[in-house]
DNA sequence: GTCTATATGCGGATAGAC
DNA sequence: GTCTATCCGCATATAGAC
């Protein structure tokens, strides 16, 4: 127990420094420095600096989609479970920056394999769950790619939000939680509603 | 002219590497090396490390907007203007990946100085093109917000694109230039249409 | 303008004492 | 389980010859 401990802070202060510095740009040094360790110290938990990095992701992912489905099922109808996942999913990304930095990090410079770890481990099932309630809700021919669109929305507005306020017309509260949550939903239905019509561009 | 070619040499061998790896993982020495010259021969033509990424940006960020505005013009309906500004972003992110990447590893790792610079000398123009194509399109009242989500829904599929087909329903040709920009347009309108009749999310 | 040579320090990583 | 001490290579950066 005493050594989980140990084990646990260097966790914590390496996925907090990768996550805001990069992993190239954080040194064992700083990992240990910051724990309060020697840096010889980390290489009696972890083999290396990768597989330090590797703990680091599995760390800070690792349960983090818990809440989510049980949320999901207390509500009824298909449009209030899709309202449910989006609230949950900006919810998730802008307020955990650790985990949200650390997966842009990973979709920027992960190598492959990462990736695909990436997405069996974390994304598989929400995205899935997501998926599923687009098919619900309207009958799209292909509901993976406005699956994708809510995510890919949520995570481009999470990273234009420093940029936005530098622009013409942009406002700090366009990037607040129910700002965007609101926004993201309305354009949701209004897509669903319209692709419910016609199915204008989803043809194959 | 003679020196020109070298520092530009340089410029393209660095930016390219910094995209692709981070500013932090690649060397003077890997820029040298790509080169073909000294690792001191780099600081005769710039101070330091962080003068070379400075002027990398500044080389890729430079006149990449120049074909827009002539495109837009040559419409003559709002919203076949917005069709061509949404053809227009799609392509340029999806197909300049030097570029995409460094905008992506500044909105990740930027400092507020660096975000500004690209705030005001990348981003306001087309920003503010897209806010008034938006606001003549529909009269919705924040074009900004929805502005937003254009550009962040791109950004998003392009990040995504290299998970997408790990995931359930995910296939490559959702990431494709073609696919993602009906997709934005259908979306965009619908939302736009919507917002016509009510203004629903957008109540400040 | 470009090179060789080099200063100086930081990087990851290990051996072995406690 | 954590430390001290250390290896060794690579990093940024400079001095000065050509």
């Amino acid at each position: 127990m005493s050594n989980k401990t140990t084990q646990e802070s260097i966790l914590e202060s390496a996925s907090r420094l990768f996550a805001s510095k990069g992993y190239s740009s954080v040194s064992m040094r700083d990992v240990a420095t910051t724990v309060g360790v020697t840096p010889a110290n980390l290489y009696y938990h972890f083999k290396d600096k990768e597989a330090l990095i590797r703990s680091s992701l599995a760390h800070v992912f690792a349960e983090r989609l818990s809440p989510l489905e049980e949320q999901i099922r207390r509500h009824a109808t298909p449009d209030q479970r899709l309202e449910a996942f989006v609230a949950w999913f900006v919810r998730t990304i802008f307020e955990n920056e650790l985990f949200t930095r650390l997966i842009l990090r990973e979709l920027l410079d992960g190598n492959d394999e990462r990736l695909a770890y990436l997405a069996t481990s974390v994304f598989q099932k929400p995205f899935a769950l997501l998926n599923n309630l687009i098919a619900d809700c309207g009958r799209r021919p292909d509901p993976a790619l406005t699956a994708a669109s809510v995510a890919g929305l949520v995570l481009g507005h999470y990273q234009l939000a420093r940029v936005l306020p530098h622009l013409p017309g942009g406002r700090p509260e366009h990037s607040s939680v129910e700002r965007i949550t609101r926004h993201v939903l309305t354009s949701l239905r209004a897509t669903l509603k319209d692709g419910n019509r016609r199915g204008k561009d989803e043809t194959v």
